[in-house]
RNA sequence: GCGGGUAUGGCGGAAUUGGCAGACGCAAUGGAUUUAGGUUCCAUCGGCUCACGCCGUGCAGGUUCAAAUCCUGUUACCCGCACCA
């Protein structure tokens, strides 16, 4: 019989979504299992072959859990607001709502095809009003608790999108998104707190299990610091506070800097003799995006204020101050104490604008570079009451000591920003505030939730700024819910990321109405077990939706402070490059490619684009090799936290390797026992895929299927050894394993039936093969009694031939055994 | 600049955590089956050497009876952050 895979896959796939066969049950009495995948966003190109690396790994982790006897859920949902629906509807003159249930049509299609076992009763999306309704109710509950306020500042606008972006969004300058240019605007803007959840969200890192890349990255972008503030008198009376952490440096503190955008400059401006130039200096620092600024970094410029100096509060000494852009306005107070000697910039600066460089801490020579170490080894020197402390010890006293003194306080600060909120554009959850001339921006009550979009004639975006909504007059003019008086609807709509930062509660309880889930379902279901999901999340949706749930358990919503128990990443999966050297046979020919495509050309895999035209589609693999074998491919494409690239002909092998199962399983076999001769492999093999399937080895589990399926070929199996190869190579490829499951005649469904166990003692040798070493060099092996002692193996190793060549005429002066494994002889000539 | 990671055959990658390097797969080669192609099956497959052997895990040292694995130094590439005081 023929392995006509896509008809076995077709019959499957209907048979499971008939039957329910994947339905999560909230309350069972079984242990639960929550694994979750990231929800996609539904673009129109569907689904790309990335997709599948994270999906089908937790399809196997999930279905691996349901046979052994968890209550899983395992749902998928559709993330599908955002800026490239909008942009192909305006392109195209189709609603963003059509765009949207087209591509979550194709999205279904795509995804059932693969044959994952989600419980699609559960699904989401976060466009159904019913879904953004709780999204907006919770930006409702962060509105009364203070946490979503509106205020007036410089943001990251996006030329392209013509809207602005967090600072999450902005990499390198550019949109990360578009890559188009971001530059700096004026602008009021929705923002969420998440700064008064900095600390919470450092601390309680330490109580979840995540991969360390992603702990790190997080501590790294909050990135809070512990230093003081510390306070400056100047010459015309207004105080100037710093913050710094190395308080102990302050003694060699010579100069001081201020950022352009500093209030206290607007004060002194009549003082200043040099007003012109401080203007024109501020000009050019605000004509600067962040990234020119950043740019820049080399070469420090600034000016000096000339008419107010300030005074070292250690010392009394008068310094200068400067304004300059590389002291940033949004970052501690805006103001620093330079201690040219001890930190890098300000060496440099000070080099720049001939500043005097003290030398504080002992150890490095301050004529040439900064010395910025800071640990037990640096001696403290010029320091008055701190000489001959370390660094260690100098900056707990100088602390006490400017408390003491009145001139500040310890302090905690982050690089963490708080969370840009708005976006002026169309496709995205309406912000459900109301600007009232006499109250201000008042809620929205929350039985008028949800406020929907209202249809609009033309998303055609402005470029002054303002959101699409806010051409619907008719839309945007209402009642104050306060006072009844006429006021105005907010026209910003949420960010993309708004969504997402909640979805895995809906999950437990999508149907609801009345709560954006019940206590029932999340005290069942809650926290996520195992989410996986990609790097690039790391300070964006993980974060967010960290921050989110946080509150949510503030309010009493949720009943764990985090969201996710365990958090793993998977590798990208790149494409070939075309324009690869190794193409290429002459040299010429790969100079002409390093010249048109620079060091890109050197790259064997790039990550897949259009424009390559390396982009592998899932639909051409399932139609030519079928989904079980991109499932099989895709998880033994290499180590799954790595990148890996797409071969072609790597998934013919895994093809290969399906049908030698089904041209093994595709007629009825005999004895239902596991046969002696495939036993310990057998035990081996549910040993070592149980067990890697765990730790996301899922490369080496299918090796060792690979394995076992070739001693059957060897040994023809039993009705029972197949039974339990197709139980574990379930998982992986669902589909041949159901249908050889029942032409095999075994009871229920494979993906239904108890993980098979293994037996250590059955999987003991009788006998071992011992490498012998001599001198540490493999010479020979030899076989013996599992288990023998160091004697038994010694007598066995000199008893070979080879061996008792190399020990004629020499004297062993020591050896080396290793149980089971290993024998070293150590020789040397006899005297 | 700071933080993290990676480096093993022609290729993707294994290696029970210090104990027989190269599992498994791809590609390649030879053979069987086949009218032929494809499929399938069997075998070979790190380098040098006719061979005994020698060499071999980015590079240079070191520790050890024994190192891909530990230590010191170094190079290349990847990812994140980046004037955060």
């Amino acid at each position: 019989m023929e392995y006509n895979f896509t008809a076995i896959e077709k019959k499957w796939q209907d048979y499971w979504l008939e039957h329910k066969t994947y339905t999560a049950v909230t309350g069972s009495d079984k242990p639960k299992f929550y694994g979750l995948i990231e929800f996609p966003y539904p673009s129109a190109a569907g689904l790309h072959v990335g997709h599948p690396r994270p999906f089908t790994a937790m399809d196997v982790v999930t279905r691996k859990k349901r046979m052994e006897g968890y209550n899983v859920l395992f749902p998928i949902g559709f993330d599908a607001f955002g800026l490239p629906t909008e942009n192909f509807a305006i392109k195209n003159h189709i609603h963003p709502a059509i765009v949207t249930k087209n591509n979550i049509a194709n999205f279904t299609r795509q995804l059932r095809m693969l044959g994952y076992g989600f419980d699609w009763d559960r699904c989401v999306d976060t466009t159904d009003p019913q879904y953004y309704k709780w999204t907006q109710w919770i930006f409702l509950q962060m509105f009364k608790k203070g946490l979503a306020y509106k205020a007036t500042m410089p943001v990251n606008w996006c030329t392209g999108c013509k809207c602005v972006l967090a600072n999450e969004e902005v990499v390198d300058g550019v949109c990360e998104r578009c890559g188009s240019e971001v530059v700096r605007r004026e602008k009021s803007q929705w923002m969420l707190a998440i700064t008064k959840y900095a600390d919470r969200l450092v601390d309680d890192l330490d109580d979840v299990d995540f991969i360390q890349r992603v702990k790190l990255q997080q501590r790294n972008w909050i990135g809070r610091s512990t230093g003081a503030e510390v306070d400056f008198m100047t010459t015309l009376g207004d105080t100037l506070t710093v913050f710094t952490t190395r308080c102990d440096t302050l003694f060699g503190a010579t100069y001081m800097v201020i950022s352009p955008e500093h209030a206290v400059l607007e004060k002194w401006a009549d003082k200043l003799t040099n007003l012109a130039e401080v203007r024109e200096y501020q000009a050019a620092a605000a004509r600067k995006s962040d990234f020119e600024r950043t740019e820049m970094a080399k070469d420090k410029t600034g000016v000096k204020l000339e008419g107010v100096m300030a005074v070292n509060p250690v010392n009394g000494r008068e310094i200068p101050i400067f304004i300059s852009d590389y002291v940033l306005a949004t970052y501690g107070t805006g103001a620093i104490m330079a201690v040219p000697g001890h930190d890098d910039r300000d060496w440099e600066f000070a080099k720049k604008f001939g500043c005097e460089i003290i030398e504080v801490v002992a150890g490095g020579d301050v004529t040439k570079e900064a010395y910025t170490v800071k640990d037990e080894s640096g001696i403290m020197v010029n320091s008055g009451f701190l000489n001959g402390m370390t660094v260690k010890d100098a900056i707990p006293a100088m602390t006490r000591w400017l408390e003491e003194k009145g001139l500040g306080p310890e302090k905690i600060n982050f690089k963490l920003r708080d969370w840009v909120f708005s976006r002026q554009r169309y496709w995205g959850e309406p912000i459900p505030v109301v600007n009232c001339p006499k109250c201000g921006w008042v809620p929205l009550p929350e039985d008028q939730l949800p406020l929907l979009l209202p249809e609009v004639e033309s998303y055609e975006l402005t470029d002054t700024g303002e959101s699409p909504l806010s051409a619907m007059t008719d839309w945007v003019n209402t009642t104050c819910p306060c006072c009844g008086g006429p006021a105005q609807r907010e026209t910003d709509t949420m960010p993309q990321w708004a969504g997402s930062s909640w979805y895995f509660l809906r999950y437990m309880d999508p149907d609801n109405d009345s709560a954006l889930v019940s206590p029932e379902a999340e005290k069942y279901w809650g926290p996520v077990d195992w989410y996986n999901g990609g790097m690039e999340h790391t300070t964006l949706h993980l974060l967010y939706s960290r921050f989110w749930h946080k509150f949510l358990y503030d309010i009493g919503v949720v009943h764990t402070k985090e969201p996710y128990a365990k958090r793993t990443s998977h590798g990208m999966i790149l494409g070939q490059n075309p324009h690869y050297v190794g193409n290429v046979e002459t040299e010429e020919e790969k100079q002409a490619l390093i010249d048109k495509y620079g060091s890109d050309a050197l790259r064997q895999s790039v990550k897949m684009s259009k424009s390559l035209g390396n982009v592998v589609n899932p639909d051409d693999i399932v139609n030519q090799y079928g989904a079980d074998t991109l499932r099989v491919y895709i998880m033994f494409i290499g180590d799954f936290t790595q990148a890996a690239t797409w071969s072609d002909s790597a998934v013919a092998g895994c093809k290969k390797f399906l049908d030698r199962i089904w041209n093994l399983a595709s007629e009825r076999r005999e004895g239902d026992a596991v046969s002696s001769a495939h036993e310990k492999e057998i035990h081996k093999t549910i040993q070592k895929v149980g067990q890697d399937i765990e730790e996301l080895k899922f490369n080496t589990a299918i090796a060792q299927m690979m394995t076992l399926v070739n001693n059957f070929y060897k040994t023809a199996p039993s009705r029972g050894d197949i039974r339990i190869l197709l139980q574990l190579l379930s998982p992986f490829a669902p589909h041949i394993a159901e249908e050889l499951w029942e032409i095999q005649g075994f009871e229920g469904l494979c993906c239904q039936s108890a993980w098979p166990t293994f037996d250590e003692k059955k999987m003991v040798d009788t006998e071992k093969t011992i490498a012998v070493q001599v001198n540490g060099k493999l010479r020979s092996t030899v076989t013996v009694p599992a288990d023998s002692d160091a004697e038994t193996v010694k007598s066995a190793a000199l008893a070979d031939r080879k061996i008792a060549g190399y020990v004629e005429g020499m004297e062993i002066v020591k050896t080396i055994v290793v149980p089971n494994k290993l024998i070293n002889l150590i020789l040397k000539p006899k005297k």
